[in-house]
This record gives C-alpha cells, structure tokens and sequence, in this order.
DNA sequence: TTTT
DNA sequence: TTTT
C-alpha cells in the first residue's frame, strides 16, 4: 500500500447510537458509528456555546465485531482513519455525496475509552473492554471482493435497496474483504 | 475553547486547481483547497491500482490569504483541521450536506511543502513560501459575525446565490472574525 | 508562530501517579505527568507479551493546574503536544538529555477521558471533569521570560538544585509565561 | 497487536544528515534518520527567534531500504511512528536513556516530500522516490528475534561496540524481524 | 547536522 | 482537478 499523501482522522468521541452491524453474505461484520464531538467556547456576550458534530465511522470484519460486542450508545471511542466520500444516488435519482471516517486494515485503529467500571461496554462482558484494537491485517488476499460474490447465494442486496431512499448506503470495504481471510 | 473530544484531520497532498480565494465585505480572505490524497496498490491480478480522494480544505484570514499568494495548483501542503458537516439547500430546496477540513485559529495549521525550486509557489514571490502557517489567534474577540454585517455596505450575498446552484455555498468560519482582528 | 516542519505527538495513556504540579516565583503552575502506553501482542510460541512505555508529559498554567486539580493516579488522559528534547548536567557534570512532550500554547491539548463515574478526577470536585482543554492562547505577549525573573524576590533556584542530582531538572516553557498572562 | 493507549509521533522535517544504514547477520536493514523541524516567532523585542528540534528516527526492513535509496542529507520527509525510550549504559556504566521515534510494521508511515526537481532523492535514480511507503505488514512471524541469532555467522556484536561508547547504540525492532520474512 |  |  503506497501512498502518495496522507489521510488521517483521529477522532475522540462518544457514539450517538449503539453501533449498528451488518453482515455480509460471507459472514463479514461491517459496523456504522455516528459519533458526536462537540466544542464549547464563550461567545462576545459571555454565553457558553456548544457546537456538536457528527461523524460516521464505518470499519470491518473483527473491528466491526469488536464494535458491535462492547460499543453501546454513550460509549467514548478513540479511532483513527482515513476520510472517503462516497457518492450515491437518491430516491430522485440524484447524485449524492457522504463522507466517512473509514477503518481499514492498514490505517485503522479503534480504542474504547474510559476502562473500569466507567467504560462504555454493554451488558457485563468486560473482557477485553477498555483495549485498543487495530485493524487486523489482512495476511493473505484474497481473489474477490466482497460485493461481487459469484456464489450461489442469494445477494442480500443491500446497496439497491438503499439506492432508493433518502440516506446514503452502508460504506463497503476499498479493500479484500473476504471469507477465508481471519478476521 | 473547551471541548469533549478530539476533531482532527491531519492531510498531505497536492492542490487539484489554484485555491480559491474570496473576501467578506469586510475584507476578510476565506480560501478552499481541493486537495488529493492517493492510495496505490496492486489488486489481486497484480496490476497497480490507484485510488484518489478529493478533499474540500477551508480556511480564513491570514490562512487563506498566504493559502491564495503561495499555492497553486500541484502544490503539495500539510494541513491539520477538524471536519466539518455543513448544511446547505440544493435548487430544488433539498437538504444537502458536505463535509469539509476547516481551519480555524485554534486548531489550523497549513504548511507548503517541498521548498526549493520544487515547491509550489506561484510566481517568484518566494517570501514567506514554504513557511508553516498556523492558523493565528484571536487576539480580541469581536462582537459581530462575518455573516451579519451590520454596516451600510452592501452584501455580497454569497450564500443566497450559491444556494440556487447545485454546488454548495462557500464555508463559514463558525468564530469571530472580524475587521479589527489582525489575521 | 512560523515553522519550517511538523512535530506532533499524541498520546492517550494513564497516568502513573499523580501530576506533580509546582509553581514559579511567579506564581504560574508547571505540571509534569508520566503517562503509560502499552501494547500488547501474542508472541511467536503464543504467549501474550505486554511493553509498556512511559512518557514525560509538561505543561503550563491554566493547563497544568486543570491537571494538578482534575487528574490523579491512573486517570486515562489525551494529550496533544510537541516533541523537545532538553539537555542538562547531571552529578558528574556530564551531558544528559531528556525528551519530553510538551504541551505549550500554541499547540498543547488535554483532555480527560471516561468521564461520568468511571472518570479519573481527584475527590469529588467533578466540575469541568471530562473536557478537553486546549492550552490557552496568549493574549498579550509579556516582556520578561519564566527564568530571568527581576524583582526581589528568592528564586527558588529549581534548575541549580535539580541540576546537582541524577534526575533531569523540571520543564521549562519557551514561551512568555509571566504572571500578567492570563492563564 | 492489541494495546491499550495511542503512542503516536508525526514529522514533517528535514534531514540532518545522509540516513545511516546497517545491516543486521540475516541481512535486514535498518536506519536512523536524524530529522530537524524548527518553530520561529517574534520574541518580545520584534526579533526573529528560531530553535530547531533535533529527532531520531529508527526504521527497519523494506522501510529502512527505502530511506537509504532515496533520502539524503537535507530531504523533507513525513514521518509516523511512536515514541520510544531505550536505556543503556555509557563507558562509565551508566545508565542512559535515548528516545526515538520508531516506526514499526503496525505504525509505520513514511513519505518523501517535495516531488518534482526539489525532491530530496539521491542521485538520479527516481523511481518510486516521492512515494508513501506503509511500513509493510509482517506476513508469518517468524520464530527468531534480530539480535538472538543462532546460526553460525559471526555477530556483527553492534550493540556491545556502541555501549563502550557515550552515544546511544542503534535501535532494535521489537518485533519479529527476520530473514524470511519479505520486507 | 537540516530547512527557509 | 492533483501527484508519482
């Protein structure tokens, strides 16, 4: 993976919503997070003011489950990537654009904050809670990208239905995404 | 400036066009950058594939106006900023958003790049050319928005026009920033 | 505040004991932390490895006393800061160098992580617990520097005592940092 | 490599000096690269002041090859990696600690900057200069660390030559580094 | 020791 | 639309 240029987000946040994870055909996790950081400042007249933003964080295979498993709404989050638009087309048929912050296997990093009782875990499986994970590495690619399945099973379809409504659809991976590949 | 959590872009790359620069009736420089990062590899056929992404990069005031003396198109530059979701209507008054690296006093930092014969200065003007800029402070704080002059000049009404058009309206500093503020 | 390069660390660790926090003759806080990174990988026969490394972490007034009020033993924190590598003599009069991550004022941040009850703020005063502070801005850059102080008053004489032992004497900000300076 | 905390260093600078390249029994390289980034202002009297931080970097592999074809003295060069601190012992037997900016196959980012005729590349030969090089990903651990080598080559005894000395002996991985694996 |  |  060469590069010419750099594309870094390092975000420190709390998620918006629990993180919602999809599977693909293959089995492959792929997680969305909506996460909110905000600033605060004291405008001319001496009034606080707060601005949050908001973030979609899209990430795959064991940092999706990962996500999944210890995540929940609130949680505070560390995660490093890299920013990608997207371009979609709305139920008018009209050329949309959205940017995420995306986790891949060699940029992605993923820290759950705030370790201990006060950790943003859900449900009582703490193991591992609190621990940074980096996007595993892909060991060996793979022959096929995970959209263009030649199996026999049934396409879920996920990007046609999408296509058709007013939100952008699920992020999907730049890179080999793949069954065999462990994670 | 107090905030809970961390909104950081850290980028490197080559300007696609000169930088747009444009001025507040009050004579306030606010550039935008359109900047490429690029990723290579070799897909699993063994070609060399190349991916590039296309980043909107906002700044203001001295930023900008060093931004529009020494870049131009090609230029390569590190820039730090934060993202950034704006708002906007399309012409058909539909909600829009697009996702931008702005620079503000606190957190914005540009830096030309690749000084020498090869650096990205436009002209011979070399003053200054290869400098970081950090993004100056706020000496004392104004008591009025750019948007919201209150003078008798009249507007350039920016953002009315741009948001009859399909392209979104130039970003806003979302701080003070103002005449008598020396940047 | 130019430069020609970036230099940019961040870390997000804990702490290992509480911040020692000192003032100057003139009354300004100087905050020094040790903040703990670990990783954590399986080895070749598959035992899981652990190496923790320790940072120095300084920084200055408004800054160093949030964390001299907020942080303690064990707090998880973010910092944002510069590399500086400092020189000094120890017992024997010999060169030795310390690098450190300082946060100065122009780039320093800090922030408090897993806030709520699981936060790492000393007793109960919970105030302003979990917000990033950026290093305040100088407003108005004095004429005097930190060590060189004229008036009447001792000098506690840190750096000679300090330079007589085998630890490396405290930080000391290379920016103004004088008592008219708010922060 | 899971961790819990972010240790991470980013440079834009200057080289100092040619990059120093050795070799380990089995063949890998490894370079130190000594990289200046410099902050100037104003001090209060309206005088230019500038101070230059000095920063050892350590790379290894593919990397390490990499900087020894294409950078040389006076090179702009962007840099990822983390911070370490390594201890050894001077002539005296003293302890001394030297820390470094390590760039592993998990952190590691490198790019040369400055493309075109002012790039920082060695002699004539061009190809691929200019290009991010991604610390490449260690395929299959291997079973045997750099400095325990077993085989019947004579050690190039590196380390225990250098801790005779006052400077710091050269960085070692801490990570599989070995002959089999192709970087 | 670099760079501007 | 850039760059290599």
């Amino acid at each position: 993976m060469a590069s010419r240029g750099i594309n870094k987000v390092i975000l420190v946040g709390n998620l918006g919503q629990d993180p919602e994870v999809r599977y693909t055909p293959n089995g492959k996790a792929v997680a969305n997070l909506t996460l909110a950081t905000s600033e605060s400042w004291k405008d001319q007249s001496g009034q606080i003011q707060e601005k949050t933003e908001w973030h979609r964080v899209s990430m795959f295979g064991k940092l999706a489950e990962i996500a999944g498993e210890y995540l929940k709404k609130g949680s505070q989050v560390y995660v490093e990537g890299k920013l990608q638009t997207r371009k979609w087309q709305d139920q008018q048929g009209q050329d949309r654009y959205t940017t995420e912050i995306v986790l891949d296997p060699f940029n992605g990093v993923m820290q759950m904050l705030g370790g201990g009782s006060g950790g943003g875990n859900r449900g009582q499986s703490n193991d591992g809670g609190g621990y940074q994970q980096r996007a595993p590495q892909q060991q060996q690619p793979q022959y096929q990208q995970y959209p263009n399945q030649g199996g026999g099973q049934p396409q879920q379809s996920r990007p046609q239905q999408q296509s058709q409504q007013n939100n952008p659809p699920m992020a999907e991976p730049d890179f080999d995404f793949d069954d065999d590949i462990p994670f």
